[in-house]
RNA sequence: GCGGGAGUAGCUCAGUUGGUAGAGCGUCAGCCUUCCAAGCUGAAUGUCGCCGGUUCGAACCCGGUCUCCCGCUCCA
């Protein structure tokens, strides 16, 4: 059912030039998509609608747009070299997939307890004269064990500082490790699932790093606290918004734009003192569901969802959910952060990162709470929701891509009424005017009423048609998209009913 | 990555047991039109996802590969 709609929309997605997957002339690049002509004018204003939120709207929040690259040591102090970087092994029978390093710990604890085991009954056993350094030392079943334990950590060990992926298998086949689940050794071979991508800075081997593509902006951000904070003398609370790319290697990736290996972010990290937190914490899952709201899609679509395993780093974690094609899935998140971040930056690069407090005279690392939006989710959520396939009283159907008027491509369309009798020419000097204020477009191809449906499917809130009257008197029509009403004004007045109508402040302000 | 399904025009799809492709909508040009996709005339568009094999001959059969969808798995 969900289904349907979901390829619907897919379709018109493509249909209508708002996104295309990449590379198509070659098959394609697996999860990967490209916004098209229609589509970039929409995800330009959802970033327009965010920034001016933020930064336009907060005195204490300012932006900034860091580099994609960053220095390597960024990721070891971030968690993220440690936490995706896995090998990886499937069981064919049952089809799950475990990590193998986990695998290999697993087997080697359950030798020591072999060995444990052992102990306790020769300590029953013997009682006061146990003498556990000779038992060790001296009872085969022990050394048996013992050996073995050797044996593998040797081997593991020096697999896993090798990368050496087919030695970490032959561990798991040697020790004759079984999935829990099925019972079975039937394998795949270990595959090493990096979630970051690799690149090189420098252009010979022998002088390059290894580079990682950003999983995240928010590091870009913490790297840059310190700058911003003294050059905009910035005081605590304060925050730092950024819009961009980042690019995970998903396992996984899939539902069209939801999840893919480069999509962006929308982040805003906001410092705060150490113990404030939940104050924040709440504030914030405040003002963004607001955002979120003063867009005017059903209340019905958001709902919170609270962590319950929380991320290494965070104290309190939640996401704004959204009720996609596909069911309620993550669309924004919020964090508190703690001092993970900055803390972990100052131990690496040995650099103070501390913030004095000149209302207690106190120094501390700042506190971080942080909101974070997936900007291709966010289109997503905008798109599929406002895609309608309307009945309509004469029985037709309208397909209607109910935008909010504000993050609409293009925010109206001049049409004339007939392509002859001056009325193109007359239109065209009306667009001319209105079109480096507002996103307009022309078209004169048609029957107006196939036009106008055109406009729907885009989007269009308005559409001011030309008409023979208009040659008369100046006066113009005015059709808005979702109640397909006209009004007819003087041609002088489109620009303040456009003004008024896309008015930010009506939008962003009226959260309640 | 595993299992299942799929890939034919911009979109939705048809294509009978193998005989080198069609429809509807859309698009474009022109005509006609005084306001909600359906008037008239004409036109363009596909190496049938890609590569290979079987065959006299492949959209159709076989193998490989890429991509998409569903489920599992993963998700700091």
């Amino acid at each position: 059912m969900s289904d349907e709609i979901f390829k619907k929309i897919v379709s018109h997605a493509k249909e209508y030039g708002f996104v295309f997957q990449s590379s198509e002339i070659y098959d394609g690049l697996s999860a990967v998509y490209d916004y098209a002509q229609n589509g970039v004018l929409l995800k330009n204003n959802i970033k327009d609608y965010w920034w001016k939120s933020m930064v336009q709207l907060n005195d204490n929040i300012v932006g900034i747009d860091s580099a994609i690259f960053s220095h390597p040591t960024t990721w070891k102090a971030s968690g993220h070299v440690d936490a995706f970087n896995d090998p990886m092994i499937d069981n064919k029978d049952s089809k799950k997939r475990y990590r193998a390093d986990n695998l290999i710990e697993d087997y080697i604890q359950k030798v020591e307890v072999k060995i444990n085991k052992e102990k306790k009954k020769q300590h029953k056993r013997f009682g006061e004269n146990f003498d556990e350094k000779t038992f060790l030392l001296t009872n085969p079943k022990v050394l048996k064990y013992q050996k073995e334990i050797d044996i593998v950590n040797k081997r593991f060990s020096e697999a896993l500082n090798k990368d050496n992926l087919e030695e970490l298998k032959n561990i798991i086949e040697d020790c004759g490790i079984v999935c829990p689940i099925s019972g079975t050794k039937n394998w795949t071979d270990v595959k090493q699932f990096n979630l970051m991508f690799k690149t090189q800075l420098g252009s010979t081997e022998s002088n390059s790093t290894d580079l990682f593509l950003r999983p995240e902006t928010a590091q870009g951000i913490f790297l840059n606290y310190l700058n911003v904070q003294k050059t905009g003398r910035m005081k605590i609370p304060f925050g730092i918004a950024q819009i961009g790319k980042a690019f995970r290697n998903e396992i996984v990736a899939r539902q069209f734009i939801f999840r893919m290996r480069e999509f962006e972010q929308m982040e805003m990290q906001f410092f705060i003192k150490p113990g404030t937190q939940m104050k924040w914490y709440e504030h914030w899952k405040n003002v963004r569901l607001n955002w979120h709201l003063s867009l005017g899609l059903d209340k019905s679509n958001y709902r919170f969802h609270d962590h319950e395993k929380l991320a290494h780093y965070a104290d309190a974690a939640c996401d704004i959910e959204f009720n996609f094609p596909f069911g309620f899935k993550e669309l924004e998140g919020i964090h508190s952060r703690t001092d993970f971040d900055l803390g972990s930056h100052e131990k690496f690069s040995t650099k103070q990162i501390k913030y004095f407090d000149p209302t207690d005279n106190s120094k501390y690392t700042p506190y971080v709470l942080e909101t974070s939006i997936g900007l291709d989710r966010m289109f997503l959520a905008i798109f599929s929701s406002s895609l309608k396939f309307e009945k309509l009283d004469d029985g037709t159907e309208r397909t209607v891509l109910k935008t909010p008027y504000i993050l609409s491509p293009y925010s109206v369309a001049f049409l004339p009424l007939i392509k002859k009798d001056g009325l193109p020419e007359y239109c065209r000097k009306i667009k001319d005017k209105l079109k480096l204020k507002f996103s307009t477009v022309y078209d004169e191809k048609d029957a107006i009423g196939r036009r106008y449906r055109r406009q729907d499917a885009i989007g269009t809130p308005f559409c001011v048609t030309i008409d023979h009257q208009t040659i008369d008197d100046d006066t113009v029509t005015i059709r808005d998209r979702d109640s397909m009403k006209q009004d007819r004004i003087h041609v002088n007045e489109i620009h303040n009913f456009l003004d008024s109508s896309l008015n930010i402040n009506n939008w962003l302000l009226n959260s309640d």
